[in-house]
DNA sequence: TCGATAAATCGCGTTACATCGATATATGTA
DNA sequence: TACATATATCGATGTAACGCGATTTATCGA
């Protein structure tokens, strides 16, 4: 868990929205492109508005940052938030700032 | 209470270290610079290892966020925590995170 | 094998951020 | 009034981030 990283990563809204829309995703997006133990593919992100090419950009940091992972199945890739990272941060950031 | 905004302020460590530093001045800074009413000074903050300038810079970053408050006594300026803004933050932040 | 689809990577222009030294402004002091 | 100190602002410069379209790579299905 960086917490520095983790800060850079999270200091850009679409970031941030694509880590909410990963909290509960039965609520945002449809079950063809997501299931609750693979995740949600890719694509499906760029309903913030931004290119293919900018939203996985945007998802490569994410998972730099270790916020999110990532899993290959076929010619999709999932994503799922990584929750043990992101509650280690937000303690540690709790506890600390 | 300006969430994306704050992110941003945080995205830089030594934002951060100075919110750190700020939350305990009685151990960082001795009683010259500082006084527990009024705040610390701003020179203070150089120790960072930044310019005086760049330090200004990140102090006003800081505030523009309304992370910290700043008093003018005389020739200084006294920065203090914004603690009612950082806890709405770090409320926000754990529950929409 | 060939065309379609998903995603990552590349190349590029643009904008934002970080940093510094120099200067300006305000205040305190001799 | 003149000088010293604290801070903010300015101007310049380098670097990183953002965003896009185009291309590449991998996989699927016909």
């Amino acid at each position: 868990m960086n917490r520095d990283e983790i800060l850079k990563a999270l200091s850009h809204p679409a970031r941030v929205e694509i880590l909410q829309w990963l909290k509960e995703p039965e609520q945002h997006f449809s079950s063809d492109h997501m299931s609750s133990d693979r995740g949600v593919c890719a694509g499906q992100f760029e309903r913030c508005g931004l290119s293919q090419s900018t939203v996985s950009a945007h998802l490569a940091t994410l998972q730099r940052a270790n916020l999110v992972t990532a899993r290959k199945v076929g010619q999709w890739v999932y994503f799922r938030r990584n929750e043990e990272v992101i509650s280690a941060f937000l303690r540690e950031l709790s506890a600390s700032l």
